[in-house]
DNA sequence: ACGGGAGGTTTTGCATGCAGAATACAAAAA
DNA sequence: TTTTTGTATTCTGCATGCAAAACCTCCCGT
């Protein structure tokens, strides 16, 4: 090699599996919404000291996950109707964009990689298995914007997806639903196999205002365990 | 009010004045992309000790101002074309979705702040003072963003408009390009007059495309002191 | 019984100390 | 001269200790 200088072992942070455990714990709704995070059960709990508990709490703060209360600690962001529909409005801007430059910019392997994923969660519909349909359900949308060639993109949509994500996991979802969200998923695939953006776009955005609507009313009608 | 709990004093950590002004160094380009942020030296220059430091650290890691090498410190993040094209290209997105909502939802006061930083503007302008101007221009984009009464949106284009505002102080304006930029504003002045938001969406995203020619011909061409 | 306040307890915010990793430098070998 | 290797120094990552702020409880006065 000529004068690559990055080596390619990502070294992370020795502590930073604590905080995507933190993270997650946040995300699956084991602690939820206005739950306070006290540092001393915190540490106990992941197996961290103060010191770096601390700086997860900043980052998460800044990702909109964990809300600071100086001198009065650190809450799980809380979830509010309002709160979150802005954030959908913002994620269908984003998706506008997704769709064109998803279309027009995507590999074949991508795509290829999000069929895949996409008949997965075809199979998980099938099971009725609710849980891992909203993972591959994210993990299609995650791998569009990532597809779309823009890394701000999807790390923007990466972010605000995450505040969404957690009432995805409060919530059921009515069978007539969930069928018409496959079928819209379809849709989409086709979409993307022929790279027709326009069509796309309005896929997208429609396909969203639906999730908007359910997430909304996930919110009012909270857990009911399955 | 009915049950509003959030006192209105708002408290901060005691050291956010420090952190802020570590934000103003690397925006301002003090601390120019790529360079080291070593912890002693900072700890001294901004009068706090290593951990808030540290705090900040991962802070600014999340605004996308600062990037964190495991083991091997921090550093502003490095601005690169492509980089800033992709952010730019996300900016484009909200500001479409912005002038939308400002044209819906803007109270009169709002567009009338908005006017009154107008004219102030074109009075840097006038004067030809360059730094005055930026400052401006980026005040008038900050408050159509919050205009739009979406404050999840606005706080996403202010994090993502911090990072091409660095290389806004690195250049300069040629005057041409500053008196059409000027123009534009004017344009954009009157349509949200109108309320006019179809071609006020327009009116940005053109304004936007030649702000983005402008600001990557600024960092090819780096730094030429005033 | 109820409101207000004093004291003690808990918790946060910050500084600092220590161990390990990375870097810089220099000397030696090719 | 160029490359490599050993060593010393610097720096990061983390744990912990201390002071101040917030919180909670209980007591007292009305």
């Amino acid at each position: 090699m000529t004068l690559a200088t990055v080596a390619p072992i990502e070294r992370r942070p020795l502590h930073a599996a604590a905080i995507d455990r933190l993270r997650d714990l946040i995300l699956q709704g084991s602690l939820a919404p206005g739950d306070r995070l006290n540092e001393r059960v915190l540490t106990e709990r992941l197996g961290i000291s103060r010191t770096p508990l601390r700086e997860a709490f900043k980052l998460l703060a800044a990702e909109g996950l964990v809300e600071l209360l100086p001198h009065r600690g650190a809450i799980v962001a809380p979830l509010n109707a309002g709160r979150l529909r802005e954030t959908l409005a913002v994620l269908g801007a984003l998706e506008t964009l997704i769709g064109e430059l998803v279309c027009a910019h995507a590999t074949d392997d991508a795509i290829g990689e999000i069929r895949a994923l996409h008949f997965e969660m075809r199979a998980a519909h099938a099971r009725r298995d609710l849980s891992g349909y909203f993972h591959l359900n994210q993990a299609i949308h995650l791998r569009l914007a990532e597809a779309a060639g823009n890394a701000v993109l999807a790390q923007t949509y990466r972010q605000l997806n995450a505040n969404v994500r957690r009432v995805r996991y409060m919530a059921n979802l009515s069978p007539q639903r969930w069928d018409a969200a496959v079928r819209e998923h379809d849709a989409i695939l086709d979409c993307l196999t022929a790279r027709d953006g326009v069509r796309l776009k309005a896929l997208l955005s429609e396909h969203l205002a639906h999730k908007t609507a359910s997430v909304l009313a996930a919110l009012d009608a909270p857990r009911e365990a399955a």
